[in-house]
Parts: structure tokens; sequence; C-alpha cells
DNA sequence: ACCATGCCTGAACTTTGTTAAGCTGTCAAT
DNA sequence: ATTGACAGCTTAACAAAGTTCAGGCATGGT
């Protein structure tokens, strides 16, 4: 079982078996095993499972952060933000219900939090204020992290009550009425066509802000 | 003790608990022991704690539902949109944690899904295609709930950490550089007045499209 | 040869979700 | 009035999960 667990092992394990079975799933036993130790083995390398919770929260920020830093200064402020949000979300949709888990989380890490400088930097050059700035980043962040949150929730409810997720299916449930819920349900399309639809128009309202 | 419950007594009961104590203490006997009763005279009315937690989801969200028909069509669907999102906010803000335990969550009602009904039809009177207000609605709602996310996240984490919560402990906590970003966080303020100019951007946004 | 320190095991304790079996009242039918 | 059935709760108990504690087994330095 190739010895000599590690913190960042841990860490890497306790994703991968995230992702393979879920989070009820991620238990210490679980993790343990995997690793070929015992259980308590792991608490000599992390203080309680809370600690190893916010260590994978800042692992997988550190990927974030480190994604987001090897974009490369492109056409405008406007492609330069869009990458930010595509990668932002790729990183989230990694794993399992990574949204939900992941976003606002406590980070351990200042580098994480340093990854704003420039972003920052960009978009003041770009003419925004720096009060404007900080508002996109943050408006980005939470656009992405609403979405992604909705987009998991829902391609993991899928399994478990497939009449409520096909469309005949959903229009039954709903009954009577509610017409143009149900004819919106159908124009529904792919997850990455609406995530650009909707990251267009946040920009169009930062681009509205730079002329004013 | 009052005796005689019921399955809403435990859910609106299980919602303060939640509120007094937090998500970790929301634990099967300590609910049944604020109700008067045993813990297992909870499955009594309740299949699993799944099925409790999916209820609270439930009644939350059929409160923002109601509040959100209780919003009168005003001046325009700027404004209407504004509302819907405030609303949206605060009732998450009610609840601790409420924006990461009750969005995206699964409904047991369809009502709270036929809310959709009236906004769809508001923006497409105002101009949207029922694409577009599809687009618009969902990128509300994932923008508050974004938001409100980032927004309990920090009020809950102020307590555990003060050093890096006030200004001068988050200016040492990230060393050299980031002038950007810890000049930002000294620009930042009052958690409505972010809310208010981020929905102000969305809006922006939304109204670029309907004018092409 | 010895001690110390780093890393892991084994057994055990506590809390939590959940189930099984049984008690108590109320109320309808006999 | 007696019976029986059912709703609604209790007590006892189990399994799984987080966590702790004492000890074992190396390895490396003196």
């Amino acid at each position: 079982m190739a010895k000599g667990i590690t913190r960042e092992r841990i860490v890497a394990v306790a994703l991968e078996l995230l992702d393979d079975k879920g989070m009820d799933a991620l238990t210490v036993r679980a993790l343990a095993s995997r690793l070929g130790v015992g259980a308590p083995a792991l608490y000599w390398h992390v203080r309680n499972k809370q600690e190893l919770l916010d260590e994978m929260s800042t692992s997988v920020m550190r990927r974030v952060t480190d994604a987001l830093s090897a974009i490369a200064p492109s056409a405008g402020w406007r492609d330069d933000v869009a990458a930010n949000a595509r990668v932002l979300r790729s990183e989230y949709l990694r794993h399992r219900d990574g949204a939900r888990i992941f976003s606002g989380a406590r980070f351990s890490d200042p580098d994480v939090v340093k990854a704003k400088e420039s972003w920052l930097a960009r978009l003041t050059a770009a003419g925004f204020s720096l009060a404007e700035a900080d508002d996109a980043i943050d408006l980005v962040t939470a656009f992405v992290v609403g979405f992604v949150i909705e987009e998991q929730e829902r391609s993991q409810s899928t399994g478990a009550d497939p009449a409520r997720y096909s469309l005949a299916g959903r229009d039954a449930w709903l009954g009577e009425g509610a017409d143009l819920v149900k004819a919106a349900g159908h124009l529904r399309d792919d997850g990455d066509l609406r995530f650009e639809r909707q990251l267009g128009i946040v920009l169009d309202g930062l681009a509205a802000r730079l002329r004013s």
C-alpha cells in the first residue's frame, strides 16, 4: 500500500474519495482504509476532520488560483473576466458538489487571497475604479458559485427521481397552469450554453459601468 | 410542553434550533428535547433526517415564494426584479447559513416551482423573450445565492479568527505585496450597499439585452 | 547499547441516526 | 361496559462515525 502517509497525500486521496462516493461516504475510516492505514493514523497528520476539510478547500482553491494566474492577459478586460469565470466554474465542476462545499471556504493560505491582486490591476488598468473592480470580481464569483451550485444539484438529482427530471414527467408533476414555466423548461438547453449567455449578461452590466 | 407534536411544529422548531445553535447542533435528540419528546418520537412523523431537512427547505422556499408573490407589479421590470432579488436575499439571511443550506434544494411542493410563472409573465410582457426571461431569473437567483453564501460565511467567521477579519490584522496576514487587495479591503463597505451595487450591475446587463 | 522521537496500531469512549418492541390513551363497534 | 384497534409516544438497543489514549515498532543520533 505504499506507506509513508503525508498530509498532502491525505488531502489528495480525500478529494478522490469525495468525487468517487460523495460527501456522506467521506468518512475518516474509509479515507484511512484507502490510504492503507488505520483511522487514528490520520490524527497524527491532521488535528480533526474539520481541519481536513479546510485543507481540502485550500487545496482546491490553490488549484483555482494557479489556473487563474495562468490566464494570459488577452484582448481586453472582457475576455479576461470571462476566462476567469470559466476557469472558476470548471474547477468547481471538477469535484462532486464542489461549488457548495468549497465556496466561501476559510482559507489557510494568504496566496489564495492575493490572487485577486492581478485581477484588480487588470480591471483598474482597463478604466474601472478600484471599488468597481472589487465589485466586479465579487459579482462574477458570486454568479459562478450560484450557477454551479444549481448545476451540480441538478445533475446529482437526476438519478433520484427521474419522473420529475424528464420533461414530460416534470410537466405532469407541475399540474395545471404554469404554462410559461413548462415552455421555458422545454427551451432549456445545455449547461455550457446557459453559462455563457448569463455570463455575457454580467459582462454587459460591467461594461455599462465603464462607460458612465 | 404543549404536547401534540405535528409535522409542521417539528419543522418550525427545527428551523429555530438551526438559527440558535447552528447546523452541527441540529441533532435529532436536541430537536426532540426542544419539543418535549424522546428522539424516536420524531420518526413517527418523519421518515428520516434527510426528509426533515427537505421539509425545512421547502418550508423556507415556501416563505420565499409567498413573499415573491406578494410583490406588487411596480414601475417596471427593473424594480420588480430588484425587489425579487432583495426578498430572496433577506429570506436567506433569515436563517443561519441559509443560502448554503437551502439553495438548490429538492422541493416537494410544485407551487414553489410554479412561482416562476408570474415572473416569466412580467418579463416577457416587458419585452424579453421567454428564453431571456428564464435566463434572467436564473441569473438573478444565482447571483443572490452566491452573494449571500459569501456574506453569511464571513459573518460567521468573524468570531473565529478576529485577527484576520479586522483590517489591520488582515493586512498583516496578507504580508508583503497585494497592495490593491489591501486597498480594496479598506474600501469595503456595508453588505447592503455592496448588494445593491452589484445587483445594479446585473440589472444593467439585463437592460442591455432588452435593447439589442 | 541506549534513548528519543516519529508514525502507526488496537481498543475503547461518545455522539448521532435509526430501529424494534412495548406502553398508554382514545374511540368505535359489539 | 368490554373489547379491540390504532395513533402516538416511551425505553432499550444497535451500528456507524469522530475522536482519544496507551502502547508498539522502527529509525537515527549519541
